[in-house]
DNA sequence: ATGAAAGCGCTAACAG
DNA sequence: CTGTTAGCGCTTTCAT
């Protein structure tokens, strides 16, 4: 059987209570008492039981993390960021893949508070009534990654999605285009759908460009949407000279369809991506985007949330964005 | 504070034995009984302390899943499955990044082990003596998903990667290609590595094609490196017909570095990929492969664990492949 | 410097 | 049907 404290503690005569001492750095033994104490330790192949621990009142060291999916490319690498600040912090990282279920989420709230886990990361979801009035029962930390609910009850960390696209669009004036179509994700969503928008709407604007309705159509941040959506202002708006596509997926779609239709990008239209996935540099011609800071959004917002469960205050933080050029993007200036 | 089974013992005038009977559907309790149990518990607000059930013997309904890398899209494709088993058994994962790092791993392991977690799930690691024996020592139940140990002391689920390099290489045959190049993973990698050179090159023999030594070079998996290779294979030996990668990273990194040097696929050259990962489909032109069922894996092995962990027997799986034709593999039969 | 004992929240005999 | 009680492994006063 596993041996427990109380078997280090019988092997060498003395009592639970100073095999614990030694065992959490506490004062109060001698020096001789450690070393036998880590000598039996050793010999039993002792190591503490967490759970008990933690129903002590310890901490459980151990957080959840919600996300509409695990396996796309921008929540996983978040996770990644995440995983690793939590391991540098010495906690566990518990998954859960709503799939954008209701049902699902609800139930995984449920379990991580039986668990007693100590924060929980809500990644990219669009946060309901419902799971902001759950998670508040829970009495738990939380951060948002890369996503924000309507009250600001929650500490978040993310990109600014207006700005963002307002300079992606900006780019592509500066770059002398005048007729810039826009591949939108979900037409409804409030994170990374209505902003993106508002952002390039404002940035033509701003340079009295005008908004053609034609030049604005939805997809879903899909590959397929992208397809569908480039194919579309093809037909609709055959004067564009580039497109901003809301996600890498998109621009790719876009990039495939253009191919299809036998337009040499970047030669006949200039592309650009939003996020910088991995992806975005595997195409041919590799894709100029707008690139988010994913890793760091995971890493710092696990550790927002550390701080948080420590009891520290912590600030809501916006983190920068840049443009990687690469070459889907024509400068017909000159 | 959080109500525990005591509060609502008390307020209705029961013993907490009665409680827990109710909440875990155990018999012995009238009907009024439960009625009113249930709606002191609904009232309060009640919920199970899964740690404290886990002292007492019972499991704890999680399981640890080490990976070199969760935000690779073999390996968070795997993970989807795993996820999506857990929940659909109940059981919670916890996710450890190993990257690769054997200081990381153990640490990992000794992390997952004083949490008493149920068992472990080891994906696409290559296993060292030191893992091994120190899983061994844990006594937890432990699958391991696309990969292998030398002893075969563990069970496994995963792909025949020979017959499928070879059905691979015998399908570009079919198509007529006779100056078949490959394009390989890591040299020494005993699981993806080798394996799959071994089926390219028994498959040239079977059909008494020559095994020339400037057709095989080796990549790290990695789109760059599959670049690399590619622009290595054009140079050293130019009159191949079909190249197949030991990864679709690669495969696609071929593309590339085949768009680059001006040669048309499948025109002039055919590529054939494998793993099927997302970015298969969309490439231009989109990239025929050999797909391996990594969702399916993922979700049988967290099965097999869990059945491992109920203490029933578990055979070793070999999942089946498939080859998906796109248009990157060109018939120069007719 | 060390030990005894209470208790974290729950389950599981054992007794009625 | 229901209650009492003894732990699960550990931390934490409170004594000594």
């Amino acid at each position: 059987m596993k041996p427990t404290i109380k078997d280090i503690a019988k092997k060498i005569g003395v009592s639970v209570a100073t095999v614990s001492r030694v065992i959490n750095n506490r004062s109060g033994y001698s020096p001789e008492t450690e070393k036998k104490v880590l000598k039996a330790i050793n010999k039993l192949g002792y190591y503490p039981n967490a759970l008990a621990r933690g129903l002590v009142g310890k901490k459980i060291k151990t957080i959840g993390v919600l996300m509409p999916s695990v396996s796309s490319m921008v929540a996983s690498k978040i996770l990644s960021g995440i995983e690793d600040a939590a391991h540098n912090k010495n906690y566990s990282v518990i998954i859960c893949n709503t799939d954008n279920s209701g049902k699902r989420t609800i139930n995984y709230l449920r379990v991580l508070r039986e668990k007693q886990i100590d924060g929980i990361i809500v990644v990219s979801e669009i946060l309901t009534d419902e799971y902001i009035n759950v998670i508040k029962k829970m009495e738990v930390q939380v951060v948002l990654v890369s996503t924000i609910d309507k009250g600001n009850n929650f500490t978040y960390i993310k990109v600014d999605d207006i700005k963002a696209a307002y300079q992606t669009t900006e780019y592509l004036i500066n770059k002398g285009h005048k007729n810039i179509a826009m591949i939108s994700g979900t037409k409804n969503d409030v994170v990374a759908g209505i902003p993106r928008v508002k952002g390039y709407l404002k940035a033509l604007e701003d340079y009295g460009l005008s908004k053609k309705k034609e030049n604005l159509v939805y997809g879903d941040f899909s590959f397929d949407s992208g397809k569908i959506c480039m194919a579309k202002l093809l037909k609709q708006s055959p004067k564009i000279s580039a497109v901003f596509a809301a996600s890498d997926e998109m621009a790719i779609g876009a990039l495939s369809a253009a191919y299809r239709h036998r337009i040499n990008v970047p030669e006949q239209l200039s592309v650009i991506g939003y996020d910088n996935t991995t992806l975005a540099q595997m195409t041919t011609p590799p894709l100029t985007v707008l690139s988010q800071p994913f890793y760091q959004m995971g890493y710092e917002g696990l550790s927002m949330l550390i701080s948080k469960i420590k009891g520290e205050s912590v600030e809501n933080k916006i983190l920068p964005h840049i443009i990687i050029e690469r070459q889907t993007v024509k400068d017909i200036n000159r």
